[in-house]
RNA sequence: GCGCCCAUAGCUCAGAGGAUUAGAGCAGCCGCCUUCUAAGCGGCAGGUCGUUGGUUCGAGUCCAACUGGGCGCGCCA
């Protein structure tokens, strides 16, 4: 349950019983920023009092005695312009305690999202080499947001879009040609411009060459480019399927580019948008400043999107005639939306910021505006190592490959340390920093956490039998022994992780989980150390064992939640740190 | 030149338009292990929320301009 929401409801149904008629959707319902507030605040009669023909604290105190007289709530106070407080007895904290002890890892999952359909579309590197970090980055915040968009309630598809049709693909055939060439013993020399050169292609060529023998040697281009083509993008996709699955990330779609450029799709797409006047031909404004060298006024096949909000009209095909990038995703996310998607999301590395305004004038065309796109965009990944910068030369073709980090510190560092930032924060990524087991480290110190609990509960085990620890009988035990102003803070805490889902889900925003079980972590860290001050604080007292029981619920409610968290991320809660 | 993103403590960063007192972590200083992992905890100190205006009963948060930084800017994807 989202306590936030319950008391919304109450609320809302408090001022309709008062016999107005008013929108409370606007109203909010949140925890007040200080805790010596209460535990719930509303801003009901700031919002709401105009529409009532009444000043904010006059509607706010014939509000006020209703709402004391609701369950659980032992003051309601009307503060500074209007804010209604209401501060909640215990009983409603055990009651939630109890709640998360049976609902377990699942603690909360909601409906808000009402099974409405949700394509979350990321990492879509193009296939022509292994995923470096950058490409993890936006791996991990996509597939965080896929968990958190589903545990949300909502349908959630997680796909990879394949550019496979352009002419980075003819690069690459290119370049697995001559490694094919250079393993059947031929001396290639200098790789030329604009092929990759990367050596992992090397064993591509070497694979190629042991399945189809000298079947490409010495025939011209055209018979061996599509063939071979074919070839490199499956190896390749291999490869970044492999990095993927390192990662414990697995798509349920990857969508062709090629395959949308067969199917006539981009025809298709511009035609629509041609029917409602959007394509013309024209020629662009030079951009003022920056001017390539060799710019020249050129007439154009353009998409009007200026008439969404960008900043000029975009062209859709290229001087030759065929068509542009551009042109494909413009197909690509029509596609999307013609599968069922009412709601798309694409993560982007920050380099592609100046597309968002097309795509979203895209999309706001051919769905008429009934389709949704946001797009997350990644800042860069700084790699160091104990402060010191880790190149990364692309060109050169032996850059750290995202594999490389994942193999060095582990899937579970990877994954929650690309969400200690926000998406569009530069992120330090420092190999010897994240490895260490100290707070500094933020997956350790949740780790930890999570490791001290299930420590406790193993202790526990010893003096109790297995069923009377095991969470549904700790659910019904006697958590009103609870009394530690600290203990109810904790529970406070963990209630409030509904409320953090639905916000991380509805604003896309997956980092504050990662935050969220920081937070939570250190007051069970704190909570725990005040058992070393005073024995009687410490979660196992032998000589009390209902009080045990009850300290063990607490203990086992943060391990629930802090799993929870940790699997929307995609990290293994740990059992134990040794 | 134009567009997008960013600017919060010495450093790295959170902050869902609300109320006196803007929060963490690091670094600094002072404390806490005969005790479930001290791999941790408590305390002190540290701020004109880049600048200037505006909207509002109320602005770190919304709007505008400016300053500084990042990314991008037709026939790459």
């Amino acid at each position: 349950m989202n306590l936030f929401a319950y008391f919304h409801d109450k609320i809302a149904a408090e001022i309709a019983a008062l016999g107005f008629d008013l929108d409370t959707s606007r109203m909010s319902v949140e925890p007040p920023r200080d805790p010596a507030h209460g535990d719930v605040s509303a801003n009901a009669a700031m919002v709401l009092a105009k529409g009532a023909g009444m000043k904010p604290r006059e509607f706010a105190e014939k509000l006020r005695p209703r709402l004391a007289r609701l369950d659980h709530v032992i003051v309601a106070e009307v503060a500074g312009p209007g804010f209604i407080n209401l501060k909640l007895d215990n009983a409603f904290w055990y009651a939630r305690l109890g709640e998360i002890l049976r609902a377990g890892p699942a603690y909360g999952d909601s409906t808000a999202g009402q099974g409405r359909t949700v394509n979350v579309e990321y990492v879509s590197a193009n296939p022509t080499g292994p995923m470096h970090v950058g490409h993890g980055r936006g791996a991990v915040v996509g597939d965080a947001l896929a968990a958190l968009l589903h545990k949300m309630g909502h349908v959630v598809v997680r796909e990879y879009y394949v550019n496979d049709a352009g002419a980075q693909v003819d690069a690459l055939a290119r370049s697995v040609h001559l490694r094919y060439r250079q393993a059947l013993g031929e001396t290639v020399g200098e790789i030329p411009d604009g092929l990759y050169l990367g050596d992992y292609l090397i064993e591509t060529g070497a694979v190629l060459a042991r399945r189809d023998g000298k079947k490409w040697l010495g025939c011209p281009e055209s018979e061996w480019l599509a063939p071979v083509r074919d070839f490199a993008i499956e190896e390749m996709l291999a490869l970044i399927r492999a990095d993927l699955d390192l990662l414990g990330i697995a798509f349920d779609v990857f969508s062709s580019e090629r395959r949308l450029v067969r199917a006539g799709a981009i025809e298709q797409a511009i035609a629509e948008l041609e029917q409602q006047g959007l394509i013309y031909i024209g020629t662009l404004e030079p951009p003022k400043g920056m001017l390539p060298e060799d710019w020249e006024p050129r007439p154009q096949t353009l998409f009007r999107s200026t008439a969404f909000g960008d900043d000029v009209d975009r062209p859709i095909k290229k001087a030759d005639g065929s068509w542009t990038y551009f042109a494909a995703d413009i197909a690509y996310h029509w596609d999307k939306h013609k599968r069922g998607f009412a709601d798309m999301i694409d993560v982007w590395g920050a380099d592609h910021g100046g597309y968002v305004k097309r795509m979203q004038a895209v999309v706001n065309a051919l769905t008429h505006g009934k389709a949704t796109i946001d797009v997350k965009l990644c800042q860069l990944v700084n790699l160091s190592d104990g402060g010191q910068p880790v190149r990364m030369s692309k060109r050169a073709g032996n850059f750290v490959t995202l594999r490389d980090v994942v193999e060095r510190v582990g899937k579970d560092v990877v994954r929650f340390v690309m969400l200690t930032r926000r998406n569009d924060q530069t992120l330090d990524f420092d190999f010897a920093k994240v490895v260490e087991q100290s707070k500094d480290n933020p997956v350790f110190y949740v780790q930890y956490a999570h490791a001290r609990a299930r420590s406790v509960m193993r202790l526990a085990a010893q003096h109790f039998g297995a069923n009377e620890i095991d969470a549904a009988t700790l659910s019904r035990g006697p958590l009103d022994l609870l009394a530690d102003a600290d203990e109810i803070a904790l529970v406070r805490q963990l209630a409030q992780w509904p409320r953090t889902v639905e916000g991380a889900a509805q604003m896309h925003e997956p980092h504050r989980i990662a935050f969220y079980l920081h937070e939570v972590a250190a007051s069970f860290h704190a909570l725990w150390n005040k058992g070393n001050a005073d024995p009687g604080l410490r979660f196992v007292v032998e000589s009390k064992r209902d009080l045990t029981r009850a300290r063990l619920a607490l203990v086992q409610a943060m391990a629930f939640v802090v799993a929870s968290g940790l699997k929307v991320i995609g990290v293994t809660p740990a059992e134990e740190l040794r």
